[in-house]
DNA sequence: GTGAAAGCGCTAACAC
DNA sequence: GTGTTAGCGCTTTCAC
């Protein structure tokens, strides 16, 4: 056990000047190649397509044959090779996730609903980021399309490669500014969550409400729904914010909306990070939430459920919307038409500490 | 353009009994299968080992035919096939990352850094958490060895199936309870956060101090360089906490710690998300950061810059672990000895405003 | 049910 | 520099 410590710069110690042992020189170093289908056959007393029958899962097979299948794998430590089935097979059973950025948690619930469809048929699913692999992909887009993958679901602002369509089946997840010609689309009902946000204040007696927002697809549909049902109720608004979203932004315009309109009694913010800084903004100004401030976010986020915020927010089912754009994938693989259908799923309130009665 | 709007339960929309169209029944679509590498040659009028030597970059092509072979993947819109290159080559130029959970923010960093090293070798880097794929893989280890990857960061605790080391190149990223046989060990010096953590709240005075932690392998260094700082200095510390490290757990333990020790001055927390819960219960004791309480958290995430928390905390340097790890990697390509080395990436001190001199 | 044979689209080792 | 030739390890007809 040749334990070495470095402190800092490994730099020197993983250099590339350092000397070679010819004999380790290998990338994969335990000698023997990995074990195919054929030794699995061999082992098993039987031929390379009925293991591969196996393999798939095929219920032409006998019990006991398959066993002795079973047991050669196990014996060997047999791995399928992805990449053989690949090539000899139509499909790569893998579908690929586009989102824009690891950061933004709320791909998680996402994944985590399309998982739980795709799984019954066996199907894999891959990640990327907008910058993931740059520096050999040209686009998480290229990468999938150069890996076969079988579908693609697009959960971030589609890009201008993506305007001529997709050569595989696709859906746009989320609400966007563009579409995608030939996918489907399924999203939350921004619109709707903005109108339960609206609809709480309102409720608890709120007239004098602000909103902060920023530029993206679903800001736009969260505030329209707010402001709209607002105003159906008479209710004037005063709406706030560019481009970014972020916990600065928030922060920023939230002092802002708050200097400029003192009687506001209940800030509503299109994201729970947004809320987060709305929340710095409010205690800066010597208020407090939810005595002087009634504070709504949206996404329910970890964020919204901590003790330091408790924060009331819209929660926009992600595991729901994740679950129907895999089940719209599945449909296309099934040769369903090839309409540019859409899905909206509804979203939930969900009250928790940072939204009051306003004082009367 | 049959644009369908269905609410909600759009469940009956997607459904397997939908009518099927026969012609467009296929996965893909677009009629005519993929250009491959002889279409590529032939439209440019050269051979296919040509295409495949422009297409790895190499030196020895002339420019002119280096060019007719671009603009005939150009013309073409050929992509080459992943699969194929992964089965006649001997490498696939990729790696895997086994992450613990994708909501653990610590790792994008790390990746950041990762890519920057790898990048210039042309490796593509791929990223599996714990559960992913979990339906089809067994573990995100089978998974990435069935890709045949050419190497593995584990940033993760290990699980036992690496008990007996990895087939491949391997780094074991973080500090961890147990280790991988072979493989080398990238992570920041946690022990000396914890002693930047403990030196910074000595030198503002601080004499009564608390520590909330959890269970891992860094919590427990971060720990002891905390505890062993202070007690060089003379100052008992007050430890708690379990296996989490959650914001529920910072908010538990740290109420239960400032009321069993009301005369606490300054909380550590074992990262961010801890510290955040600590700053609520502090916050619902009736006290006030940094005035009656020093709160220092560990990770500088996104949460520390928050202007509600403002938190001075430790920056692990994830970027440079992310970037040793890489290189560690390319070590190993590279043939280097199969040493385990350790790399320890110094930690920083952020200070921001949730700490002050202690009240005399 | 089972086995044989033909590729999938590349890479790499050669010969030219 | 360039073209030819074997496979890589599977899936998938197709006979048996």
């Amino acid at each position: 056990m040749n334990a070495t410590v470095v402190h800092m710069s490994c730099q020197s110690f993983f250099r590339k000047d350092l000397k070679v042992n010819e004999k380790t020189a290998s990338i994969r170093p335990q000698g023997a190649s990995r074990p195919t289908i054929y030794d699995v056959a061999k082992q098993a007393g039987v031929s390379k397509s009925l293991v591969s029958l196996v393999l798939r899962g095929s219920p032409n097979v006998s019990a006991e044959r398959r066993a002795a299948v079973d047991a050669a794998i196990a014996e060997l430590n047999y791995r399928p090779s992805r990449a053989a089935a690949a090539l000899a097979g139509s499909r790569t059973r893998t579908i690929g996730v586009i989102i824009d950025d690891y950061r933004n948690l709320w791909f998680f619930d996402f994944l985590q609903g399309m998982q739980e469809v795709l799984a019954e048929r066996g199907i894999r699913v891959a990640v990327a980021d907008r910058s993931f692999n740059a520096h050999v992909d040209a686009s998480p887009l290229e990468g999938f399309l150069a890996m076969r993958v079988d579908g693609i679901v697009v959960a971030s602002e589609p890009s201008p490669e993506m305007g001529d369509g997709i050569g595989v089946p696709s859906v746009l997840a989320g609400n966007r500014l563009r579409q995608i010609p030939g996918a489907d689309v399924v999203t939350s009902d921004d619109k709707r969550g903005g109108n339960l946000a609206a609809d709480h204040l309102l409720g608890l007696g709120h007239r004098k409400i602000g909103h902060v927002t920023g530029g993206g697809g679903s800001a736009r549909e969260r505030a329209a729904g707010f402001v709209d049902a607002l105003h159906e109720a008479g209710v004037e608004s005063v709406v706030l914010g560019d481009a970014g979203t972020s916990e600065q932004d928030g922060f920023h315009f939230t002092k802002m909306l708050l200097q400029a309109n003192p009687e506001t009694t209940a800030v509503f913010a299109a994201n729970d990070s947004m809320a987060m800084g709305a929340a710095a903004a409010i205690r800066d100004l010597g208020l407090r939430v939810p005595e002087d401030i009634s504070l709504l976010g949206y996404d329910n986020s970890p964020l919204a459920s901590s003790n330091l915020l408790r924060l009331t927010t819209v929660d926009a089912l992600n595991l729901e919307v994740g679950r129907q754009a895999g089940l719209a994938l599945l449909a296309r693989f099934d040769g369903a038409e090839q309409v540019e259908a859409t899905c909206l799923v509804e979203p939930w309130l969900v009250v928790r500490g940072s939204t009051a009665r306003v004082a009367s």
